[in-house]
DNA sequence: AAGCCGGGGGA
DNA sequence: TCCCCAGGCTT
């Protein structure tokens, strides 16, 4: 495959195709693009966006934010999902304030220091809010680098060899290597997806591997399936965490407790199992029999 | 490497 | 119903 073809034509499709997203834009702080990927951390563009420019306007900066309760993010966060993550970006945005004067780190490094940040948020803060050449692979990436590269069905490579291979698809030239980046991301997202792809409006069905051997159902490794929702221990933290979202101040125990069985519950411990482990996490705090967030 | 951590939308 | 999602942390 010609390089310099493929990622020139995912790049000319991503500027004529490209969802309009406000954390894109060329005005959005380092500080607005980190918000973004914490939000987007296995929740959807269309879910995380309401939510990310009530934050934007209430918390501009680190520091702001860095000054709020981290209940008051906590709550923030809605139904976001995954709340550790809102808690994780308070107190990344306490680091920034405190040792980083206020400035979102630039390098891959440092940021993979800040709470809640791995591989895949430091490169994208790296890449996106500064415009530095890092390959950025999350699932999106992977599954079309498993097609376009490998030929195969799903994504399946070790993580390590996925950034080799995004490294030897990106553009030298850093601008073009950011929207290659992103591009590559939204082709996964909308175009090349995971259940139905849209082979048929792909800018570069030309190049994939996978279409020119015939579309092989050669997926390498199913990754290991989340355990069912419903009457998980998630579920039932989660009612405590609406509860305690939508009540200002605190709730009593017997009250959270309540709250965890409403609905219904896969075993008896599974309230109490659920509640110590919330307090646990940080995500909430007890005090003389009542309980309230952080 | 595997398990855990929310919640919603699409097939 | 099951699958998937701009992942990261803990064990």
């Amino acid at each position: 495959m010609d390089h310099d073809e493929f990622s020139g034509a995912l790049n000319t499709w991503f500027t004529g195709s490209a969802r309009d997203l406000p954390w894109r834009k060329p005005g959005a702080s380092p500080w607005a693009v980190l918000v973004s990927e914490f939000m987007l951390q296995q929740t959807q563009v269309d879910r995380v966006l309401p939510r990310w420019l009530e934050w934007m306007e209430r918390w501009p900066t680190p520091s702001a934010l860095a000054a709020a309760e981290p209940g008051d993010a906590v709550r923030a966060w809605g139904r976001l999902g995954y709340p550790r993550r809102a808690l994780w970006l308070h107190r990344a945005a306490i680091q920034i304030a405190t040792e980083h004067n206020d400035q979102v780190p630039t390098s891959v490094e440092t940021l993979l220091e800040l709470t809640g940040i791995g591989p895949y948020t430091a490169r994208a803060v790296a890449a996106f809010a500064y415009g530095d050449r890092h390959p950025v692979v999350d699932t999106n990436t992977r599954r079309v680098i498993a097609r376009a590269v490998h030929g195969k069905a799903a994504a399946g490579m070790p993580a390590a060899a996925d950034l080799d291979d995004m490294e030897a698809l990106l553009p030298q030239d850093p601008a073009r290597a950011a929207v290659f980046n992103a591009a590559a991301m939204e082709l996964g997202a909308i175009v090349c997806t995971a259940r139905t792809p849209a082979c048929d409006s792909c800018p570069v069905a030309a190049w994939c591997e996978w279409r020119g051997a015939g579309y092989p159902d050669n997926a390498p490794k199913k990754r290991p399936k989340q355990a069912r929702f419903e009457g998980s221990d998630r579920q039932i933290r989660g009612r405590i965490m609406a509860l305690l979202r939508a009540t200002p101040g605190t709730v009593t125990t017997e009250a959270a407790l309540a709250a965890a069985a409403d609905g219904g519950v896969a075993d008896a411990e599974q309230p109490r199992r659920a509640y110590d482990s919330l307090i646990a996490d940080g995500l909430m705090i007890e005090f003389e029999g009542a309980a309230r967030l952080p």
